[in-house]
RNA sequence: GCGAGAGUGGCGGAACUGGCAGACGCGCUGGACUUAGAAUCCAGUGGAUGAUGAAUCCGUGUGGGUUCAAGUCCCACCUCUCGCACCA
């Protein structure tokens, strides 16, 4: 018998595999397309088993798909510009470019190793020119379509990292990457106007029917949109106007206040010149409340009265202005109209204030006014609109503000334009150019890429790096020939992953970053599969550049996932793998040990793969078990002799049913979405009805002809889990040709029937026994055995109630 | 607080449109083979009461309900995980 060397075989079949181009996809084919993407890892270190739960999940379909006929497209990449490789480096005293090669270096390595199947020849790597120049032309495009501008803002500030961050990459208040608190500085910075993108990107997510729920919900809930109206109240004795944005404007007979947020323009405006000073050490002193403090749910509210008074348009009253902690000046126009009878924040305010509190809403049912009421009921104090019914007839107070001229309906989002510079040296430098003469001019198409310096001083001072690179910094103006500076700032690395897919296609291409015929052919993605830690920030953002690139005429599709599987995480002592903690389980010592197709089954047998799981020692030992018994077993049946054919007895088509049960189970499984846990048990089963009958039955009465069947459909189905186990096992079966060449087998209705089955029998819906009938047997029949059945009848002691036979299920029995 | 999801043996987890709860694996117990161990193979394994192969009862977070029949459907609640959270 062979023995399992998983180690030879498993490097045999690698090599052969590479050799032969098996996995590099034809750009076309008359197969039908299938796009197999996995989120592209950074090389900000090597692999745990964590990642590797991805590329198996990947390599599962993609060689499940290939099986059913499809041209699969299964890439691989690395996203290796910024932040986390470049920290990683300076830790290490590396240059980020050596260090980062060092990694994808290894990560390749240690990909090959597991067996996925991915077409190297269409590698992808961020941080080389031959990419990121397409990344800065991508700029260029949304430069030149007004979608990336500059701007001077109040901008998210990471003191360790030393740059700018965008919203999506500040996590309660503290870095995404590092976790140090961010703090706000004021800079002029680059942004891409994702916003006039809000409607779309929320609209569309309902086209995405191929997405989890819970990551549409996520989006929604950033995107953040709401109905309301723009209402603009004047300043009582000036020109001036201050515009609100609200979301119950039937509440605005019930306005007491106005606040504005302490960075509004309109603060400056509308003090009387008495109360400045003493404004000003009011605003000293919330701008010196740490931001994320002042603006959370437990903060102090606290204000300032300006002295002016603002017109309620509903009703001419003038309402005082004050200066708030709690508006912010990025949401809405900056400005409240405060109500606090009817809003829980401005209840608190006026309670602080001594601000009258005006009832315009009359609740449905008993309501004692301790706090705000914000629930539905009638309209009254308001005029012509008393009698309205909230919220059912809201339209009508839209209606009114807009036929008087009052407000306006709008939507309003907390979607935030994306800042995409970052003051780092690793990333792609941002194509602009600062001329005395002309100002900013793009960077000509034909002279990208803007190469990043490889001999500079990159550690962070909070400075752009580049900036003290004169070689890099001091160039001509493209237009008029004159001295000129380069922008020293480099691109967020999401802009670099957010058309890394588009790519692929066409890696290799030099006058363009994709040809629109073939990226018109493969995408959009078929499947991607990758954490659920992008949900929002990847996700959105390719979103938001599909679109773009759409609307410019470079792609025939706005969506580019079709279908999303988001895996869980694989847990070790209760936690994450991390490198401080101790507890990475790496894939190579699981190979060494076990070899690759023993850790490929055993993290897709862990569980259902988007749940979250924990690595378990004494698990993957009981898979490797499982395969060395399927070895030992399928070894025993190929030395078999082909024996006599026969006439299939009992038993044998026992075991031939348990076959095609299984070959349909594991098909459903496959087909019905990632059931991976419960196709390979499946498997398991299979070969327990193998063995079983192999102990049952004599050895010189062995069926050998059935058990060369059941070996290969086995071999067929486990092919996609354990490619070189199956592959080995293919040929020592005497099989000329690769199985990865084979069709996934079929299953035969016929040979799933049966003459008899067993069925239970319920009396008052507890089951007494079971008895055997014939398949196709009436319902009277069965009625008619259940009933001579002296077990059965035991139980009965009146004529039964009610008698229910369901088809070869159960039949239940109520007296 | 708002939104989403989940609670099943000692453990990871199965269970189609309501239809025999606990598939498969781990662990554990006993046995075979061994001088012994490892490995392998065979048998058993939800709980309780029985001297048993018998038999009975209880069992899917809690309490109700619908139904011949509920892990699955409905109502109320508890716990956990995740996301959002002064967004006007």
């Amino acid at each position: 018998m062979h023995k399992y060397d998983f180690a030879e075989i498993e490097t045999r079949w690698q090599k052969y595999w590479d050799e032969r181009g098996f996995f590099q996809t034809p750009q076309y084919s008359n197969k039908p397309k299938y796009y197999m993407l996995v989120m592209f890892p950074y090389p900000s270190g090597t692999l745990h088993v964590g990642h590797v739960k991805n590329y198996v999940i990947g390599d599962a379909v993609a060689r499940y798909k290939r099986m059913r006929g499809f041209n699969v497209l299964h890439p691989f990449g690395y996203d290796a510009f910024g932040l986390p490789a470049e920290n990683a480096a300076i830790d290490k005293k590396i240059h980020p470019y050596d260090w980062t090669m060092t990694n994808i270096n290894t990560i390749r390595r240690q990909i090959k190793r597991i067996g996925i199947s991915y077409d190297w020849s269409r590698e992808v790597i961020t941080c080389v020119e031959e990419y990121y120049k397409w990344t800065q032309w991508i700029f260029l495009k949304l430069y030149e379509a007004g979608l990336a501008y500059k701007k001077m803002a109040a901008v998210n500030w990471c003191p360790k990292c030393m740059t700018s961050l965008a919203n999506e990459q500040v996590k309660d208040g503290s870095c995404e990457r590092c976790g140090t608190p961010v703090t706000v500085k004021h800079l002029e910075q680059w942004f891409f106007r994702i916003t006039d993108y809000a409607e779309r990107l929320l609209n569309d997510l309902d086209k995405l029917t191929g997405w989890p729920e819970h990551v549409k919900t996520m989006q929604r809930n950033w995107i953040g949109q709401s109905e309301g109206a723009k209402v603009k109240f004047e300043v009582d004795g000036t020109d001036l106007q201050i515009e609100v944005f609200t979301t119950r404007p039937d509440t605005l007979w019930g306005v007491t206040f106005m606040a504005l947020a302490p960075e509004s323009p309109l603060v400056d405006r509308v003090v009387l010149p008495h109360l400045r000073e003493e404004l000003d050490k009011f605003l000293a002193r919330i701008w010196a409340q740490d931001r994320f403090k002042r603006t959370a749910l437990e903060a102090e509210k606290e204000g300032f009265f300006t002295g002016s008074y603002a017109i309620n348009p509903a009703n001419g009253e003038k309402v005082p202005i004050y200066v708030t902690n709690y508006v912010l000046m990025e949401y809405g126009t900056g400005a409240v109209m405060g109500v606090p009878a009817h809003d829980q924040r401005d209840f608190d305010f006026a309670k602080k204030y001594g601000i009258p509190i005006k009832q315009v809403i009359k609740p449905t049912q008993e309501f004692t006014f301790d706090k705000a009421y914000d629930g539905p009921g009638i309209m009254i104090n308001s005029g012509e609109l008393s009698g309205t019914l909230i919220p059912d007839e809201m339209r009508r107070v839209f209606k009114w503000l807009e036929e008087k001229g009052i407000g306006k309906r709008t939507f309003q989002y907390k979607l935030r334009d994306w800042l995409i510079s970052r003051q780092r040296y690793w990333g792609a430098p941002i194509p602009i150019i600062y001329c005395e003469k002309c100002g900013m001019v793009p960077v000509p198409e034909k002279d990208l890429p803007v190469k990043l310096p490889y001999n500079v001083e990159f550690l962070p001072t909070g400075q752009s790096p580049l900036m003290l690179s004169e070689e890099f910094r001091r160039v001509t103006c493209p237009k008029c020939g004159g001295p000129a500076v380069r922008d020293a700032d480099t691109m967020d690395t999401f802009v670099d992953s957010s058309w890394y897919f588009l790519r692929y296609v066409n890696p290799k291409l030099s006058e363009k970053p994709f040809l629109k015929e073939d990226v018109d052919y493969w995408l959009p993605v078929d499947q991607y599969v990758g954490g659920v830690e992008h949900a929002i920030l990847h996700l959105l953002y390719s979103r938001f550049i599909t679109k773009v690139l759409h609307d410019l005429g470079y792609l025939s599709f706005d969506e580019p996932f079709t279908n999303l599987f988001t895996q869980g995480m694989i847990y070790k002592d209760g936690f994450k793998m991390s490198k401080s903690k101790g507890n990475v389980v790496s894939p190579d010592d699981m190979i060494e040990k076990y070899g690759a197709d023993t850790l490929r089954l055993y993290i897709l047998f862990m569980g259902p793969p988007e749940k979250d799981a924990e690595w378990n020692d004494a698990g993957i030992e009981g898979v490797h078990r499982f395969i060395k018994r399927s070895w030992n077993i399928i070894n025993e049946i190929i030395s078999l002799k082909e024996g006599d054919v026969q006439e299939p007895s009992e038993r044998e088509k026992q075991l031939l049913r348990k076959l095609h049960t299984m070959l349909k189970k594991i098909t459903e499984d496959m087909e019905g979405g990632f059931k991976f846990n419960t196709a390979v048990s499946g498997l398991m089963e299979l070969i327990n009805a193998i063995s079983d009958y192999m102990d049952e039955v004599p050895r010189e009465k062995w069926n050998t002809k059935l058990l060369r069947e059941c070996a290969e459909k086995f071999l067929l189905m486990i092919s996609p889990f354990a490619p070189h186990f199956a592959e080995e096992l293919w040929r020592l079966m005497g099989k000329q040709e690769s199985i990865m060449l084979e069709t996934w087998p079929n299953y035969d209705e016929n040979a799933l029937r049966v003459e008899e089955i067993e069925i239970a029998v319920q009396i008052n819906g507890k089951v007494r026994d079971r008895i055997k009938i014939p398949i196709d047997a009436s319902d009277e029949l069965v009625k008619q055995l259940a009933m001579n059945n002296d077990r059965i009848r035991k139980y009965i002691d009146k004529e039964p109630k009610k008698i229910v036979y369901v088809k070869g299920r159960l039949l239940s029995i109520t007296c």
